[in-house]
DNA sequence: CATGAATGAGACTTCATTCAT
DNA sequence: AATGAATGAAGTCTCATTCAT
């Protein structure tokens, strides 16, 4: 097509699977990876229908590789905000959860949840993998905090594991509400997410307290988020 | 083949649209809709290719009537049981929330969720059907007795329709669970959906609450659910 | 397309995968497996793409098919002939392999060994099968007449394996001739086949006996053959 | 890669088409022409896909190259053979058949045969070239042996093509088979193509002859082929 | 010369939908 | 009303060929 100046070909070609496994995220998010054709996600990574193929073998595949590398990704940057804090457990969760969500909220990487939700009957691989890498580490990370907050009389002795979903639930609700209904619907039903993150996790925390709850004070919502991975 | 005779036949024959209805349903929800070939529902109906046309014009307008169908019926029932009630909201909530959640969630018609996240971008119709149907008015009468709560002093002043949120997503996110993820794992990591329902809305209720929370008592676990749904 | 009278639908559609194993004959003699499109096939038998797929799961399995039911046909036929036969070893070897060998030169089936030469490689499923069903029994019965004439004082002691392929691989050479080579030359050099097979059995024939060559007779050309294949 | 001398870079330069051929055929031979891939012959030959075009403008284009170089070759030393020699004409065509033969069995060539019978249908312009190049020459060269043959009385006064065919086509039959059935089957059936080569044209021979076929010796197996050309 | 990334025509196969029975 | 044979548009994937490096 166009002619490519010298020395590109090889940054081109580094960045390919990159661009590919971007637009795949965006299509297979919004139309389902049934309904979404090859030649689409290759058209909007800007190169032809082979190329795609010369990068990953089937359609499949570009699917595995969607899930697996916008998870890992997020995981990993999760647990690090985790390891170096200290503090209650209800300012930790507020600030992992808060922070956290609120970025991945606005990640194109909030579209993975739909995307996993939809597929993994089709492709009983990507359960494994799923529940492996992020529902028990994430499970696992919050549900030690819940503990210790109850072990230190910080929380009422609740059931943990539902408690964290009480928690999490609700966040990882709104990542698919964003790309699914929140998609179609004209503006006027617009749940604010970054207002809802933070006031939910209040809401749970204030449930979860021994304390009365008007000691609990009115949850800032976050400023304009840090980082934009929109596209 | 086997010999109906002709009073069974009437019958079956006006059975026939809801029996396509409850095997679209069924495929739909697990494989999403692109990867439901139109023969599988009439086969899983027991019905011919054939005969499926005659009951609904295209795949696309049986997934319509699939949707509406499904939505129209729980409404309905939520909105009754609402009606014909007096108490505090919190018994206002936990009588509604827990209950009909329960038997919801424990029926086909919990596949609904999926199905709407799933497709919704895919038939832009759905969303407003969808919106209108359910969201609408189930927002609408839960953000009452929220505000009402409110306004008689037994809940703190929070954001209406940050609370509902809080209580209902996770309701639906497990309804979603259910029919995704929780279709695969294999029974070790098995979120009780039931235990988790009555939990999560005497947590949120809890945090919305002025009273001290020792005043809250544990919640009860629904009995056996008195409607069984299985075809 | 054009209409159909009643009734005749049933008789289509018995006929059809006999109509499409004879159009994949064709082109696969012709063209070669992997050269000739399943649509080419389709529409030699008049019927579309998609109807194919219907009698047939895929391309390959046609293949198979194809020479499974040409081949199985033809050496039943042979089988049969040479068990009600009693005369000298000469005279049962010139009965079989003429007739038989012209019938078969002069049908279809006559491709299947271009195909099997061709495809072999392949396809090794194919090289068991035709083995077995084939090269086997032929040569076993033909093999054992060669060495009862040779018990018989009526051949020279000589090899039999290397006698029967002296006497059977020319019939197959120009078999495939018939299908190649013989195919595209402008008729200059136009090999007749059936005054072939005569003189050439007539030939190995003298060349086994033990009595002065001239008392065998000239070989006659068999008649216009008795059955016609063609479609 | 490696580092190569400058001399060693001329000489494989050089050697490229040869190489291209050799690595064509094979694979031509192996899998038939359209099922090969045009980046497989490259590899073989151990160059670059890119490298290939640079030699040989179109897939097809390597194929009649292939064809006409390894027929040329052959032709020429078999016609050189027959130039120099006299005696019988049972000697004579035991010597040209059976040495040249069973070189031609042990090459790599022997695979042309089944090339061109494979391909000649596609490819028309090969089906004139391996006629006039060949066929013809060939069976000029033996039909005037075997006419003398019979003018000075050695042989029984037979149709000369006929005779010619029955001496050669089961030569060029077991050259088909090594590349095609031969390769497959595991090793049970494995004729033994030298001493088969030796005995049929011995057997012809006493099907030709006038003399009583006791007098004909039994044929020696030729030694071990003097020339490799085993890559 | 040599490479291999990129292309896109084209092949196989599926499946929603129709319609004669 | 019910069937299921038939169709052909459309999708996945392959591979011959080109061309910038």
């Amino acid at each position: 097509m166009q002619t490519t100046d010298p020395a590109q070909r090889r940054r081109r070609k580094e960045a390919r699977p990159q661009e590919l496994l971007e637009a795949a995220l965006a299509l297979f998010v919004q139309k389902g990876f049934a309904a979404t054709r090859a030649e689409e996600v290759a058209a909007l990574a800007g190169v032809s229908k082979g190329t795609l193929y010369l990068y990953y073998p089937s359609k499949e595949e570009l699917l595995k590789a969607v899930i697996a590398h916008y998870l890992s990704d997020r995981i990993a940057e999760g647990a690090a905000q985790a390891a170096g804090f200290n503090g209650s457990a209800t300012d930790l969760l507020q600030s992992i959860l808060i922070d956290w969500w609120t970025q991945l909220y606005d990640s194109p990487a909030a579209g993975v949840f739909k995307l996993v939700i939809t597929e993994v009957r089709n492709f009983p691989e990507i359960a494994g993998f799923y529940h492996r890498e992020v529902v028990e580490r994430a499970h696992d990370l919050l549900g030690r905090i819940v503990r210790q907050g109850i072990d230190q009389g910080e929380f009422r002795p609740v059931d943990v594991d539902h408690a964290v979903h009480s928690l999490v639930l609700p966040l990882v609700m709104i990542c698919l509400h964003r790309h699914s209904l929140g998609a179609c619907t004209p503006a006027d039903w617009h749940l604010d997410g970054r207002a809802f993150i933070a006031q939910h996790v209040h809401l749970v925390l204030a449930g979860l307290s021994v304390r009365p709850p008007q000691a609990l004070a009115t949850p800032p919502v976050p400023p304009i988020p840090p980082r934009s991975t929109a596209p």
